[in-house]
RNA sequence: GGAGAGAUGGCAGAGUGGUCGAAUGCGGCGGUCUUGAAAACCGUUGAGGGUCACACCUCCGGGGGUUCGAAUCCCUCUCUCUCCGCCA
């Protein structure tokens, strides 16, 4: 959620900005703005009548405990009136306060200034590629099929249990996941993530805190019996450890990395882009999660970019990053990197992680600040990324390494496989 | 699922109708002492709105009510804890 404070302040950059993103901001920000002025206004009216109020009470004590009790009655009368006064204000202040924060709600982050214009993920930014990509052998298949082929992952049977997007994993396969998790976490760990395993259902207030709620209430698996939803990503039940916290300035920055695995409804998608792995209902992640004072956040925001590229490189896998444009970036992100990987075998960059800056939105709505040495309070900065999703990972690892005599594991990984080979 | 207890400041924990925004302890900050540190002692220290700054207002889990006046009384919702049951 935007600060009212910096729409106020800077309505003309909002605006822009948030045009920039195809977000229509000419209706909503004067209506935003002019609800404020009327909460501050009904704000102060009500004060004024509490306080005259309040000094009656006062006055009011006074006669009782020197006796007079009879000279309190007309002060009474006066202090019945003032409570109708200040219920109705009351009332009128709820239904504005109501109204700009459903308002609020519905506004997404301000793009930062180098977010490059445009709409379409056709028109996302190429800043850094690195890795060759592998001229196959000929007859070499796409990973549903080297799945069925070395039985590794199992789609039908996911059916049958669950649906579609539910997949069992076998063998080797189930064996390179779990290496892939723990290899994700090792790398986390050693560039200085402390390690947190969170709950996989979140309560609404948590929805709300990252801003899956109510901008994505569709995307999510709702648990209606108990009112909770399965955690569409970690970033959701991670982030919220710090909702409702003021933190000391040397407690910055804050550094977590929490495998989960992560649910996510994904109602309309159909066609080759959700073949084998490439989308699912249910799937592994590792993430990342900092939060970070304002001045060095988008330092963070680029360590943290140099942290995927380091993991990328170990598997061997070639990939490109993108800054997404304006029009393709996330409603709570003020700067997004995505990282893509080449499929050999697909022909295709698969998205496998992506990066974000969120300056104080998400804080904004989690109450997440921090005390600086000199007393004063703000709201901290949270960022966090992929590092890394695994099924497309394992998707790109399967196509990529893909020999004649089976599929090799990178040397990185043979430590956490205790197999070097899929044959 | 059954029975009971509770929700108060960064934390712990008093407070049952009128200077209570709230005792006390811990923690934090400042100081004295010390070569330095610790200990001890003294002082200070909740959050939000509002204002140029004051004033002023709100907040003792959420919502509603009683009262001139509520952290304190009533209703209601949510959550937490303890015991029993069930269970990995």
């Amino acid at each position: 959620m935007l600060q009212i404070q910096a729409i106020r302040e800077n309505t003309e950059k909002v605006i822009k900005a948030l045009n920039k993103r195809g977000f229509k901001s000419d209706e909503i920000i004067p209506k935003i703005l002019d609800l404020d002025a009327s909460r501050r206004e009904t704000q102060t009216e009500l004060d004024q009548v509490l306080a005259e109020s309040n000094q009656l009470s006062e006055s009011i004590g006074k006669l009782f405990k020197s006796g007079k009790a009879s000279e309190a009655e007309p002060l009474k009368a006066k202090s019945g009136e003032l409570k109708e006064k200040s219920k109705e204000l009351n009332e009128k202040l709820h239904e504005v306060a109501d109204e700009l924060e459903s308002l609020l709600y519905q506004v997404p982050n301000t793009p930062n200034e180098i977010v490059p214009e445009g709409k379409t993920p056709e028109e996302n930014e190429v800043v850094f590629s690195k890795g060759e990509i592998p001229s196959l052998h000929a007859g070499a298949k796409p990973h549903w099929e080297l799945a069925s082929d070395y039985d590794l992952i199992d789609f039908e049977l996911g059916v049958k249990i669950s649906g579609a997007g539910f997949p069992v994993y076998k063998g080797k396969g189930a064996r390179l996941q779990r290496a892939l998790i723990n290899f994700f976490l090792d790398q986390n760990i050693a560039a200085g993530y402390a390690e947190v395993q969170p709950p996989h259902l979140i309560n609404e207030a948590s929805g709300y805190g990252t801003g899956q709620l109510p901008d994505k209430e569709g995307q999510m698996y709702h648990v209606t019996g108990d009112d909770l939803y399965l955690i569409p990503t970690a970033e959701v039940p991670v982030t919220n450890i710090l909702r409702d916290s003021l933190l000391k300035e040397e407690e910055l920055p804050i550094a977590m990395t929490a495998y989960t695995p992560c649910f996510r409804r994904e109602a309309g998608s159909y066609g080759a882009d959700v073949r084998g792995l490439n989308r699912l209902h249910q799937f592994d992640k590792v993430e990342i999660v900092r939060v970070e004072k304002p001045e060095n956040s988008y330092q963070a925001l680029d360590h943290m970019v140099e942290h995927v590229k380091t993991i990328l490189e170990a598997l061997d896998l070639p990939y490109r990053i993108l800054r997404l444009c304006a029009g393709d970036m996330g409603f709570t992100s003020a700067l997004t990197y995505d990282f893509e990987v080449y499929s050999a075998a697909q022909n295709r960059w698969l998205e496998i992680s992506s990066v974000s800056n969120f300056e104080t939105f998400q804080s904004n709505r989690l109450k997440l600040r921090y005390k600086s040495k000199d007393g004063k309070k703000a709201l901290a900065h949270t960022l966090n990324g992929s590092a890394l999703a695994l099924p497309r990972v394992l998707a790109a690892l399967l196509e990529n390494h893909q020999h004649e005599d089976g599929i090799h594991i990178p040397t990185a990984l043979q430590a956490y496989t205790h197999f070097s080979k899929i044959d």
